[in-house]
DNA sequence: AAGCCTACCAACCGCAGCCTC
DNA sequence: AGAGGCTGCGGTTGGTAGGCT
């Protein structure tokens, strides 16, 4: 609990800005920009330290700032992005133009998240594990299994943002699809159902799988095309494994709404129906 | 009408990475 | 190489407005 290195020289002034500090450090850094944010105060005549005149400007006078509540879209887009990026909040609003990460932040905590937790409902499928459908790139989107929010847990007080398979929805999309390595299909594993400790018993979580997809809770390894690098079952938390070859008896993903489509759009997941094997057969 | 509760959001704090010397 | 300063980021806090009892 210190002051900032910017601040140890002078006595600052803390908490809400004036409309005239506003108007001061706008002149200033509209004339000269801000160049050294440590000597902006000074310059501009505040009794503010640098970073917080940094902040004023990056999160409400910059003029390019886009003012007022997200839109449905830019809210898809955030919880698309959280998904594969976690609480990256400012390369979040890199994708939001006018919006800051302050602002992305603050939605996310205020809005989003209770509407997830509100659909905690939705199965959990979270014991999903994604290899290879990030190979790195110089956007530095993170490998799936590096959001805290993506580690496998069984535990349904833990929160289990998105799902594994509308975030492989998610990365089909937008800038996303760039990411992929062109000659690495991805693949969708599924592993073995284990119910959560917390309900072993519970009907409603494995909807996902049995009312929709009719699959056989005593069956494993059942694959979908999807885009992710086949997996052994059993390595759900070991990143370094490699998969197998392919599942030639791999079925093609069926339709799933996306996250955000649940979350903001009233989707029904258990309404889906599951659509035919033959309507999703890979194309090539 | 008053007190309490909750949601929202601006701002602060500490830390880590980068840059310069 | 490493020390110090600057910048950016993410987590957290605190003030305020609006709703509820």
């Amino acid at each position: 609990m210190g002051q900032h290195s910017c601040c140890n020289k002078q006595k600052v002034k803390r908490g809400l800005w004036s409309p005239e500090e506003d108007e001061k450090l706008i002149t200033y850094i509209s004339a000269n920009g801000h160049g050294n944010w440590s000597s902006v105060p000074r310059l501009a005549g505040l009794q503010r330290c640098g970073k917080s005149c940094r902040l004023r400007w990056i999160n409400y006078l910059r003029p390019d700032l886009k003012r007022g509540s997200f839109s449905t879209e830019e809210e898809a887009v955030i919880i698309r992005l959280h998904s594969i990026l976690g609480n990256r909040w400012s390369r979040i609003a890199k994708h939001l133009p006018g919006r800051t990460d302050n602002e992305v932040k603050n939605f996310w905590n205020t809005s989003i998240k209770k509407k997830l937790l509100a659909h905690d409902a939705v199965p959990s499928l979270a014991t999903f594990h994604v290899l290879d459908c990030y190979n790195g790139t110089e956007d530095g989107f993170s490998p799936p299994n590096t959001n805290p929010n993506l580690v496998p847990n069984f535990r349904r007080d833990q929160l289990h943002l998105p799902s594994p398979l509308t975030m492989l929805r998610g990365v089909d999309h937008g800038d996303l699809i760039l990411e992929r390595n062109n000659f690495s299909r991805t693949w969708l594993h599924f592993p073995p159902i284990i119910p959560p400790l917390s309900d072993p018993f519970s009907n409603n979580w494995s909807q996902g799988y049995d009312q929709h997809y009719q699959l056989d809770p005593n069956q494993h390894d059942q694959n979908f095309i999807m885009g992710a690098t086949p997996q052994d079952s059993h390595g759900l938390m070991n990143p370094s494994l490699t998969g197998p070859p392919y599942d030639t008896n791999a079925i093609p993903a069926p339709e799933m709404p996306e996250l955000y489509e649940i979350i903001i759009g009233g989707v029904n997941l258990v309404a889906c129906a599951p659509p035919s094997p033959e309507a999703h057969k890979p194309s090539n």
